[in-house]
DNA sequence: AAAACGGGGGT
DNA sequence: ACCCCAGTTTT
């Protein structure tokens, strides 16, 4: 049984991570919203700044957002750490404090996408759910779908995932899927002989008998997430808003600056940008909330 | 369906 | 300079 194997070789094999040495929601809704699209060394660190900076989720509803903003630091697409407090917020608020287990509600929250919503179900409360990250997926079509085929729409593979899970074990299970394809069955280059589930795999086998008739076939290759935008990253709309936010970090008190002094910061740093465009990238963080603008001043919201 | 959203580290 | 990487929200 594949995952009676993987899940043997996850207990032997498998990382030993922070957020698998605990169970307290809150602790695994920080390091979720903070694993989203973001690697495992870099959450490491900023997981027990951030849980010793806000060690459970009234602190964080009710910090400053500026604190939280800045704790983010290091780890980007700030509107996580909005989102994180605005689900503090609302589990506070909507729900007297008690951290929602159902899969359904926990997907209403802010920033709780289909993945982080089972995650959260899974590993917080070690319900037998399926969900799918990028390395989940990456192993769940190589395993379990015809190699010759089009690859099975997301819905089709949480069904086939589904049937998977061991009654009781749905926590080991998806813990090591995921542990598989972010260590062995990674994208380009999977470790298929050092496999433990090489004998049971659809792709492994179709590489193999394709290898026999000498007609070796590359390993089945996801499309990628993302095209990369043409333009170089500097100069960027992502890079002048990173580097307002920067600035914005350091100002003693979350004092702010005014727009104009801001601008001539932000080109100092050696971009140029004209205030119009500058004046239009902060209007844009504004409406997503990671600034505040009061007339002229812009600081972070506190 | 497509675009927007960050940044660090490796090559 | 270019590649990769534990998704979600907005348009
Ligand atoms: S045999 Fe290879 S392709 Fe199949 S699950 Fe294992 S690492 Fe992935």
């Amino acid at each position: 049984m594949i995952a009676t194997t993987l899940i043997q070789w996850f207990s032997a094999a498998g990382r030993v991570l922070p957020w698998r040495q605990t169970r307290d929601p809150y602790r695994i809704l920080v390091s979720e919203v903070m694993l989203q699209q973001t690697q495992v060394e870099r959450v490491v660190p900023k997981y027990h700044a951030f849980l010793a900076q806000f060690p459970d989720i009234d602190t964080l509803a009710d910090a400053p957002t500026s604190a939280i903003i800045t704790a983010w630091q290091g780890l980007g697409y700030n509107r996580r750490a909005l989102y994180l407090q605005k689900t503090a917020q609302t589990v506070r608020d909507q729900y007297a404090g008690v951290f929602p287990r159902d899969v359904a509600v926990l997907r209403t929250l802010p920033g709780l996408g289909p993945y982080t919503a089972g995650a959260i179900a899974c590993f917080a409360y070690e319900q037998d759910v399926a969900f799918m990250d990028v390395n989940i997926r990456r192993v769940a079509v190589r395993l379990w779908s015809d190699p010759q085929a089009t690859i099975p729409a997301d819905q089709a593979l949480v069904t086939t995932l589904a049937t998977h899970i061991p009654a009781g074990q749905g926590w080991a299970f998806n813990q090591a899927i995921m542990e598989l394809g972010a260590t062995i069955c990674i994208a380009k280059t999977p470790q298929c002989p050092r496999c433990p589930v090489r004998a049971a795999c659809a792709d492994y086998a179709g590489r193999r008998a394709a290898d026999e008739q000498l007609q070796p076939i590359p390993v089945r290759v996801l499309k990628k997430v993302a095209e990369k935008p043409a333009q170089p990253f500097i100069g960027s709309n992502r890079y002048f808003r990173g580097r307002i936010i920067d600035l914005l970090r350091v100002v003693p008190g979350n004092g702010g600056m005014h727009q104009s002094a801001l601008h001539a910061a932000v080109v100092a740093l050696g971009e140029p940008i004209e205030p119009a465009a500058f004046d239009s990238i902060v209007t844009k963080l504004a409406s997503d909330g990671l600034v505040v603008r009061d007339g002229e001043h812009v600081q972070l919201p506190q």
